[in-house]
RNA sequence: GGGCUCGUAGCUCAGCCAGGUAGAGCGACGGGCUUUUAACCCGUCGGUCGCGGGUUCAAAUCCCGUCGAGCCCGCCA
């Protein structure tokens, strides 16, 4: 079968929508090139990594899988860029971190205590472990440690001898020139211990001469040191033989890094450069693109905790990366819905989207949110009344054990208000006598057997009786059974309390 | 100055790559049932596909131009 069979069970899938999901579509285009592909994405750790970074490794990610199912080979690698300087102090930071600015954020300590080993980890750690509960495989390599473990060598040096060529292609391409004594690779300082401030003023095969700012002239080998970003990002591509690459339309402006990338790959190191894909920015609804530098964020870390993985994914995976998302965290409710639609469509962002072998059975999120705050988010009583409006089986009961949690969280972190309810241990209001009476009356006429819609029925059918309005008859039951006067649809909500706490609970009134 | 993306129904968008005279969801409106957790069902309304040219038997779709919106070109994805 292979490589035939795996296309033809997606055609018909994604056909749904009379047209290929961009992820086979980009994975057409690498198989045509090879079958095997390694695809890079690269975070710098400078501050909390949010939803906007996740872009890049989501689209990896589905690129990867896509790739796979079609027969090829593929794994994604994360480079993160621990030994980048500290470019300022950022907001967040306390103003002693003010003498750290151009040391290397791996050479910098945790700015939260002694929590990580270094800056860097302190950022990294949690987003890996976020990928971690994305289902995203990949391998994590960190900046510093290639270079101090001399990958970078070979590189540096050659990056060294064609400095000029390099030089000629960035005006070319780029249109600015560089200084006189510019060059591609930046000394780590042994004194200051930056690694953005001193000039080279000579090299042999093992290493640099320099100069640097803070006075301090010496020597540091090609394991003391980095390329800059144009170059770094080239030489990159080739010691990890990357074949594909995201990245954000910053890299992508014409005579922007990818441009002089792709020249520098060809002339300088003589490979063919990666698959580019362009991506857009995640916008945060209101308030403009996310920036750690502005604090316009949301982290991954809190979204993980709130969301099941395949929705965070969905979000993404569901828009061309091209397209900028807007992103509305009081709107979530509504991705739910699509989700679930899309699910029972097979969609092709869905299948993208689910993390291994996650089954969905019929209940809603909607509905789930309602049922945990009544079964207080206890599993065996959300269960036992769901039993009352589904066949509970076990993939009903797995499915409710996991995204119950998830229904728990986000009602906490991202619901409206008039979404959550309480359930009053004692009656708590005041009754007019008209609604004593509707109460009472009512709760004589509920009956064990009834179903939710009956009773919804029997809400009418008693305030008409008593010739009571049918809203405020409803408020009864929601102020003595919340203390506010809207609440669940009725019928369904006494069902789920229990007939007999209902009648005894409105009795005493 | 250069570049990218977007402009299709009130809103969010699909359709454009491989042209065949417009779709979905939401909303609105009407009804099923005289508000009940953004309840469900049925139905209706709703678009000069930003604008102007060109190619074609045929253009939302291809080409050229133009206007508008957003964004990127200091290593901020």
């Amino acid at each position: 079968m292979g490589l035939v069979g795996t296309r033809n069970v997606f055609k018909t899938t994604s056909d749904f929508s009379s047209m290929t999901h961009w992820a086979d579509v980009i994975a057409e285009d690498l198989l045509k090139r090879g079958d095997k592909h390694r695809i890079a994405t690269g975070i710098t750790p400078s501050g909390h990594i949010h939803f906007g970074n996740l872009r890049e490794i989501i689209i990896a990610d589905a690129v990867r899988r896509a790739v796979e199912e079609k027969g090829g080979k593929a794994e994604v690698v994360y480079v993160a860029d621990t030994f980048d300087p500290l470019r300022r102090r950022y907001p967040f930071l306390p103003e002693e971190f003010e003498k750290y600015v151009g040391m290397p954020l791996s050479e910098i300590p945790d700015p939260e205590g002694e929590c990580h080993e270094n800056y860097a980890e302190h950022f990294l750690q949690p987003f890996l472990e976020s990928l971690d509960v994305l289902g995203i495989d990949l391998v994590v390599k960190r900046a510093d440690q290639m270079y101090k473990s001399g990958e970078y060598e070979n590189h540096i040096r050659v990056a060294l001898e064609k400095r000029d060529k390099i030089a000629e292609i960035l005006k070319e391409v780029s249109g600015r020139e560089v200084e006189k004594d510019w060059s591609p690779f930046n000394p780590l300082c042994k004194n200051c211990k930056r690694i953005n401030s001193a000039k080279v003023k000579g090299f042999d095969d093992k290493g640099a001469y320099y100069s640097c700012s803070c006075g301090y002239e010496g020597y540091a080998s090609f394991r003391e040191g980095k390329l800059t970003w144009r170059v770094d990002w080239v030489a990159r591509w080739d010691i990890l033989r990357i074949t594909c690459e995201p990245f954000g339309k910053d890299h992508a402006a014409a005579g922007g890094s990818y441009d002089t990338g792709v020249r520098i790959a060809k002339e300088v190191y003589g490979f063919e450069p990666p698959y580019p894909i362009v991506y857009e920015w995640i916008h945060l609804k209101g308030v403009g693109a996310m920036k750690s530098s502005k604090g316009i964020v949301v982290p991954v870390k809190d979204l993980v905790e709130a969301l099941p993985p395949e929705i965070i994914k969905y979000i993404i995976i569901r828009t061309k990366p091209e397209r900028h998302i807007e992103f509305d965290p009081s709107m979530i409710l509504e991705v739910f819905d699509e989700f679930e639609d899309a699910y029972r469509r097979k969609d092709r962002s869905v299948q993208l989207s689910i993390v291994g072998d996650v089954v969905y059975s019929d209940v809603s999120f909607r509905h789930l949110v309602v049922v945990g705050q009544i079964a207080n988010w206890d599993l065996e009583k959300a269960l036992e009344i769901l039993s009352r409006t589904y066949h509970v089986d076990d993939t009903v009961r797995k499915d409710v054990e996991r995204r119950l949690i998830y229904a728990k969280r986000w009602l906490e972190k991202f619901a409206p208000e008039n979404l959550k309810f309480e359930i009053k241990k004692e009656i708590d209001a005041e009754f007019s006598e008209e609604e004593r009476r509707f109460l009472r009356t009512f709760a004589e006429k509920l009956e064990e057997n009834m179903s939710p819609e009956r009773i919804h029925q029997l809400v009418y059918e008693v305030a008409r009786e008593l010739n009571v309005k049918p809203a405020k008859a409803f408020q009864a039951i929601y102020k003595a059974i919340l203390g506010k006067n809207y609440g669940p649809r009725a019928g369904y909500f006494i069902k789920s309390l229990g007939i007999e706490w209902v009648k005894k609970r409105f009795k005493k009134v």
